[in-house]
Order: structure tokens, then sequence, then C-alpha cells
DNA sequence: TCTTGATTTAAACACTTATTTGAAACGCCT
DNA sequence: AGGCGTTTCAAATAAGTGTTTAAATCAAGA
């Protein structure tokens, strides 16, 4: 077992504890227990607790910010190229198409968009604020976009809009379909890619409608 | 100091410290400490952690959703007696507006929301059915009134959207405005008042737009 | 006033927590 | 083979956790 092993399973464990029960209902002893590696292997690496809770999320957040960056660019491009502003649904698309993408490539993944959906309204601040330092420039890069897109609305409140694009996104992402809602006097939820198409809809046409 | 100001203050301390810190960031002592009672009391009084915040969420809950009930009713009614349907927007404000009322009603009330806000999306499933109990009347009388307004999208996709629009408005509960908002390159955040008309017309253009 | 039940108190209980330690084991290079 | 830096390991540390106990205190009824 080499050290990369010892710290990627390290990390694994801890992002699949992290985001079921919760980082402060997580103690180490579960994660490396669930790792089968040493105790103290944890500090040994990372140092604590609370720079292994940082280094999960940046191991997956750093990368998929980047695609994310990269795709917002790329609607921004085009958009410039054909002289005309970019489209929110495009801009939306590009946000949340690579996050889709990526909770599907593993059930790792999957366990970590959970951990990230909640991160928003952590009550912790060192949780929280780990997180947002991280999102924020895509968070900028995507108000610029839809500013240009949606010019007829006031900056503030388009802000205002993407907040609730945002919390409305994670809270989904967070939870896929609630345990609750999966009950017999209601529909039965939708599928997936339905889910994900509606979301789209639903966030597309908040954003876009008159002051 | 009698039994009622001992019980009422270990719920007030237990409301604020779970809110703002979370459930299991929380210990009896801090709360016990805060509350200045004895530590052996919230055992006495409640049994265990998990009790008390079962009656941190049911004090104010039960009565929050009986206020959210006849505000829903009555919106059914009046529709029913003028022989029309009754609109989304009006459904939405009977079920937000009690609660923002209420949460501008007392600072204990103002961190309960949080706890609310947070509930949907917490890992741990005690603290989790503890609130999704509570609410799912109401979330089902919500659902009800929607299909009478919008009874030209399925009810499986009202559903879906309905849930989208819960996690937007729990999501802003919780908040408020979010700290990374406040940076110099973008605006200031808007009032509390526009705050919550932007958050009905997000929600309701969601919830309207076509499938 | 004395008794009875409810409440409060300090102390202890039995664990669990994150973190540290020093020795053992390892891979690797000369 | 021997030495060296890195990694693992069991054990201990010190502090914190929810919960329980038994004595002390209190309020009120007989």
């Amino acid at each position: 077992m080499t050290q990369c092993d010892t710290k990627t399973r390290i990390l694994d464990s801890a992002e699949q504890l992290f985001a079921r029960e919760g980082f402060h209902n997580t103690s180490l002893r579960a994660i490396t227990s669930l790792a089968d590696v040493n105790l103290a292997s944890v500090n040994y690496h990372f140092g604590s607790k609370d720079a292994l809770l940082q280094a999960v999320i940046e191991r997956r957040l750093l990368p998929l910010n980047q695609i994310r960056e990269t795709q917002i660019r790329g609607v921004l491009a085009q958009a410039k190229e054909e002289g005309i502003p970019p489209t929110a649904a495009d801009l939306l698309r590009a946000f949340i198409e690579p996050t889709l993408e990526f909770r599907n490539s593993s059930p790792g993944a999957h366990d970590f968009i959970s951990l990230i959906g909640r991160s928003l309204s952590e009550p912790d601040e060192t949780v929280r604020n780990c997180f947002l330092a991280l999102v924020l420039p895509i968070f900028q890069l995507l108000f610029k976009g839809l500013c240009e897109a949606l010019p007829q609305l006031s900056p503030a409140i388009l802000l205002t809009r993407l907040q609730f694009a945002i919390g409305t996104m994670s809270h989904v992402m967070c939870m896929g379909s609630l345990s609750v809602f999966n009950h017999p006097e209601l529909p039965t939820p939708l599928d997936q890619n339905t889910l994900i198409q509606q979301l789209l809809k639903f966030v597309h046409a908040g954003l876009e409608t008159p002051e």
C-alpha cells in the first residue's frame, strides 16, 4: 500500500461519511476504519480533521470549477463572436451540466455533490467558508454573463435571483428527490433526466420573469 | 425560577445554538450554561438531547403550521365560493407570509427559521425526520391547492416544482442574504422586503412556466 | 409544622473525541 | 548490507460527550 493509496482511501471514506452523516457527526475513527487505515494516518497526512475536509472539497471542486469555467467562457465567447448577447438558458446549462455529468461519474462524486449542496447552508463557518472561497469566482463569472444576457433586469435584482437559482440547484443536487415525497397519496417522482430538465426550466423562468 | 422558566430557557438556548452551530456541534453543556441552568435539567425535563431537539421544533412549528393551514384553507375556500380556481400566487403567499411574519416576531423565531430551513437537507435522519413529519401535511395541502390552480400542469411535474419552490424558499429563509454576495465587485444586496417580493416572483414564475 | 412530591444541584459515570508519541516497519538508494 | 527518510502502528493523552445518581432544596397541602 503506497502513500498515495492511503491518502486516497482516507479521502474517499471521508467524502462518503461527511456527505451521509455530516461533518461533525463523523469521527476520525469512523473514517479510518472504513478506509481500513490507522487512526493516526489522517493527522499524519492531512494535519487535522478540518484540513481533511478542506482536502476532500478541493480534490473534486477545483477540477469541477475549471470545467464549469471553460463552459461558461465558451458560451460568452460564442455570443461575442456572433455579436449577440448570451442567453440565460445557455449560461445556466453551462453551469449545471458539468455538475450533473460529474455527479453521475462515480458514487464518490455523488456523495461529494450532496456535501457541497449542503455547504451553502452549513452552520459551521469552517465548513462553509472553505466551500465558499472556491465557488465565488464561478458565481461572479456567471453573474457577469447573466448581466449581459438579461440587461433589462437591474444588477441587484439579478444577483438576488442568481442566489435563488443557486439555492434551488444545490438543494436539488443535494437531495435528489426527497423521501417525504414518496408518499402513497402523491404522484411518483420524476426520473432523473426529467427532473434536471424541469430544474433548468424552473430557475430559467424565475430568472427571466419581469421585475 | 419555576419549572416552566427552566424549560423555556433551555428551549430558547437550544434553539439558538442548534440554529447557529448545528445540532451535533452543540453540547448540552453549551446549552445549559447559556440558559444558566444545571446540566442535568435537560435530561430531567426532556429525557435526552434528541428529545430536546424534537421539543424545540414542535414548540414553534406546530403553531406556525396551524396558521399556514388556515391561510391556505382560506384561499381555497374563497376560490370555491367565487367559483374560480385559486391562484398559485395566493397559495404561495398563504404559505410563505406567515413564515415571514413569524420570523420577524422575535430573535428566537429567526433562529428557528434558520434551523428548519436547514432541516430539509439535514444529513442526520433523526433531525430530518423529526422535521419532515410535521410539515408533510402542509406540503400535501399546498400541493392539492396548486393542482387546482394550475390544472394545465401534470401532477408529477407540479409536485417536482413544488419541491423546487420549497427548496428555494427554505434556502432563502435559512440564509437571508449570503455573506459571499457582500462583495465589492457585486451590487449591494436588496433589503428584506424586496428580497421576499422577489422570492415570491421567482418561485411563482418557476411554478407556472409551461412544461 | 411536618410531610410529600417536584425540582435543582454537584458529582460521578462510562464512553468517545481529536491529536500526539515513540517505536516499528517499509521502500529505496548507495 | 547498511543507512535514511517516509510511512504505519498501537498506545496514551487530555479534553469533551450524553446520561445517571443521590443528596439537597424548594413549594405547598394536611
